[in-house]
DNA sequence: GTGAATCAAATTGCCCGCAATTAAATTTGA
DNA sequence: TCAAATTTAATTGCGGGCAATTTGATTCAC
């Protein structure tokens, strides 16, 4: 003598597709990480006054010097609809100076004011304290790193 | 007679400080690899008219049936101003309910209505696009998935 | 040399993401 | 029991991101 056990089906529990299970995917790892990211940097940030992306774009200037809205768009990935406005807000604090290219009027060339260059050195505490939040060896920071950057190789 | 050449402090290139450089840092790329990654669900998503986090909201919806705005928020690490709205918009949509939870009238139980729950046949082919974009042999791909949910983990 | 194509930035509009606050329900503990 | 503390969502306000369009400058092709 055989007894089925028939389950009625559950409509609240669709069908869990395992391919489409949050957990077995890159996506939210990455999404997730890239957020908290960000808020661990928040605190060291905010005594600069200073939002992540505006800091990427300080990072860029610290080491380049002037660079145009085309060229900070390409190496951050970022485009005018993004740039302007957080420039714009950069330069109202005098931190940044925008002005267009006397030799090729399309441009705007964005510059380090001094406010802005001497933001520099409160900053350089920043990667440090991140690296001992992270509590990563160097050889898994190393590994996460160039992944990392294959993937964004691979998408860009 | 001697003429000295005083080479002037060049302020537009100051003190190139490599720990504050941009491609030194786990920062950038997980920033960068996060939107590029978002950007390349996009065509996928816009056949199915959802953005990125309305479509982690569904596969959460489709694996766990009924969920709270705490525990999606918990999951996701999103809070109600980002859930609310979004939430509403997919209502809106008739793709899912909301409704206060009789037991506990301070939740709101997120349910999925006909038309989301259909959406999720035509996400099934989505994962195995992303993973044929990537490129990524599946050892790379576990290796790199467990590093960002160790990051998570250490952050969160 | 001139019209067409291209390029750079700005603008618009929409949707996140999140800090801070508010409102309402529930839990707690004296 | 009932006031205080806690919990859950909603709301507000601001700064990204980004697609799509517009404006103006430059380059290209003929």
């Amino acid at each position: 003598m055989v007894t089925f056990i028939v389950t009625p089906l559950d409509m609240s529990k669709p069908t869990p597709n395992p391919l489409l299970q949050l957990e077995n995917q890159l996506c939210f790892p990455l999404y997730a990480a890239s957020r908290l990211f960000t808020k661990a940097y928040q605190p060291l940030l905010q005594e600069l006054e200073l939002t992540y992306p505006q800091y990427l774009v300080l990072l860029l200037l610290w080491e380049h010097g002037e660079l145009t809205v085309k060229e900070l768009g390409e190496r951050l990935l970022l485009d005018s609809g993004t740039l302007t406005p957080l420039l714009k807000r950069l330069e109202q604090r005098a931190l940044v100076s925008r002005r267009r290219d006397p030799r090729d009027e399309r441009s705007v060339v964005i510059g380090l004011l001094p406010a802005g260059q001497a933001l520099q050195e409160k900053a350089l505490c920043i990667p440090a304290a991140l690296q001992t939040r992270l509590q990563l060896s160097p050889e898994e920071f190393e590994a996460l790193r160039a992944q990392l950057k294959q993937l964004v190789a691979q998408l860009s």
